[in-house]
DNA sequence: CGACTTTGACCGGCGC
DNA sequence: GCGCCGGTCAAAGTCG
């Protein structure tokens, strides 16, 4: 609650408002959506280039000065198809400009002009074959993209079919943090369900996730399985889940703005002084649908209050608006890269809480690059399991110039997978009722250098802030596989085909992983002790 | 007038 | 049992 009073703060706003104007100017990516006041309403507006851009890169195999569009929407990612955009314009306007001079011309003035045009043709069909290699580069570096994350979700299947057939981790063994995934994941899913009536497709062909996460509810699901869960039902059932299924995703993240834009419109209902922190807490909810349990905790950090922490819990119960679920689709894939888990675009949150709240140090040694790439910690003081993403520090693998340079066309990788990403690629049956074997597969060297590769490109750019919060607010419960099954949907690609594999390398990774992942467990469960 | 924000009250969990 | 604290509710105020 600030102490001056509305009015007078307006004002001053107000006076403000000019003398800021250059620096809003450069933040407006992140800025135009925020503020409390009515904020929700023009939020959704700006969000959609990641998807706009993203998509018609992959779809439109011609070259018709479609790139414009995109990229002026893409303005906030630099580096993205900047090359098309700018020869495009340029040649058309170069273009129209010819005629014109022919028309007004003398015999000389005409000659020359056939001279300048000839030039000109002769620039445009030179451009025109640069967009057309250049978009072959990306279509190349999509498919190597999509193979490469094919060849990881299979091992990670591998090993969870190893992981579930050893009895070496029966579930009696599993630290109770671990198993906070399937209630956490549970009740939203119903809640999805129940919201959606059953009529979303997303919701149906999503079956297979939240059958899977019923089984994992060993039949407290059943309940919901009668199809009678009203929204006040689901309700009382996450009350009394609570303690299991909070889970959260934090974000940290360097902002003027009161609150980051992430594409969905929020309510506020409260605010409160937290202890230990001068700045008030915001608290809000998801106006997007009428009943969307998705709530948000907006903060400034207490140290540094430049820093806005944005805490994502729930699920959304409605489908995203193109804007929040293309960025969402952008951005699930670094946070399940991240988590590097095939059920982590389900219920990323889930799975790291639940290693969290058992051993967080054992679980980052095994984690380095995870850990160190996307600066993301898990909190053992918090009431709740809790993923915080620190965004306020570049990412190690940038900083230690690991990755001294990325491609201008890189950033756009993530960005084309998504049609075909977690939810296509992970068949219902391969996901085990264990999900303490889940995600801790280890990342392989390739892996690590894909998720190096996405951590550099996708921070690299300056909405990643506000992608990765409409990310988060879906990965958190469902939304995360919500997204890219949409994504497979809008974007019509599908997973069909996705490259092959190398059975013995993966074989062989699997097997390390297994043993890496009975070490882990093993001191997971021993920290517990 | 409806939607939204503000803000004090209320409730439940948790530690002592 | 009590108090603290985080989270939510709901009435009142504000705004367009």
């Amino acid at each position: 609650m600030d102490l001056v009073p509305k009015q007078e703060q307006h004002k001053e706003e107000e006076e403000k408002e000019e003398e800021k104007e250059s620096m809003i100017v450069a933040e407006h990516s992140n800025r135009a959506n925020f503020g409390h006041g009515g904020s929700g309403r023009s939020e959704i507006k700006e969000v959609d280039f990641f998807s706009t851009g993203g998509a018609r890169r992959r779809t439109d195999d011609d070259d018709d000065g479609d790139g414009e569009d995109g990229n002026r929407e893409a303005s906030g990612a630099p580096g993205r198809g900047n090359t098309t955009v700018n020869t495009a314009l340029d040649l058309l306007t170069t273009g129209a400009a010819t005629p014109v001079n022919g028309e007004e011309g003398t015999a000389a003035g005409a000659a020359s002009d056939q001279k300048e045009a000839a030039t000109v043709e002769g620039e445009l069909r030179q451009a025109g074959e640069e967009n057309r290699r250049l978009r072959r580069m990306l279509d190349d570096l999509t498919r190597s993209y999509r193979a490469l994350y094919h060849q990881l979700i299979q091992a990670q299947q591998q090993q969870q079919a190893s992981g579930a057939a050893n009895s070496m981790l029966p579930a009696a063994t599993v630290p109770a943090g671990l198993q906070f995934v399937d209630p956490c994941m549970a009740p939203a899913m119903r809640a999805a369900a129940a919201h959606d009536g059953g009529d979303r497709g997303d919701s149906d062909g999503g079956s297979g996730s939240a059958g899977e996460a019923e089984h994992q509810n060993n039949g407290r699901s059943s309940a919901q399985q009668d199809g009678s869960g009203t929204p006040e039902r689901d309700e009382n059932a996450e009350r009394a889940e609570a303690p299991l299924r909070r889970v959260r995703v934090s974000v940290r993240a360097r902002s003027e703005a009161p609150m980051i834009s992430d594409g969905c419109q929020w309510r506020k209902y409260g605010q409160k002084m937290a202890k230990g922190n001068p700045c008030p807490r915001a608290y809000y909810r998801c106006t997007m649908a009428t009943g969307c349990p998705v709530r948000k905790q907006v903060q400034r950090c207490a140290e540094d209050k430049a820093v806005l922490i944005t805490t994502y819990e729930g699920t959304h119960s409605h489908q995203l608006p193109p804007a929040a679920a293309a960025m969402a689709k952008t951005t699930s894939a670094a946070a399940a890269m991240f988590l590097s888990g095939p059920a982590a675009s389900r219920d990323a949150g889930a799975l790291f809480a639940g290693h969290h709240v058992a051993a967080p140090a054992p679980l980052f040694q095994s984690y380095p690059y995870a850990s160190a790439a996307m600066g993301a910690t898990l909190s053992a003081s918090a009431p709740f399991p809790t993923i915080t993403l620190d965004l306020t520090h570049p990412p190690p693998a940038l900083a230690a110039g690991l990755l001294p340079h990325h491609p201008p066309a890189l950033p756009a990788m993530p960005f084309l997978m998504y049609g075909d990403f977690p939810a296509a690629h992970r068949p219902a049956a391969a996901v085990p009722p264990q999900p303490t074997t889940v995600s801790l597969g280890m990342m392989d060297a390739r892996n690590r250098s894909a998720l190096e590769t996405m951590t550099a490109a996708i921070t690299s750019d300056p909405n990643f802030t506000t992608a990765l919060a409409a990310a988060l607010s879906t990965i958190i419960g469902g939304g995360g596989e919500a997204a890219p099954r949409s994504g497979a949907g809008a974007n019509g690609d599908g997973n069909s085909g996705s490259g092959g594999t190398e059975p013995s390398a993966t074989a062989a990774a699997a097997g390390a992983r297994e043993t890496a992942l009975h070490a882990l467990l093993q001191r997971l469960h021993d920290s517990r002790q």
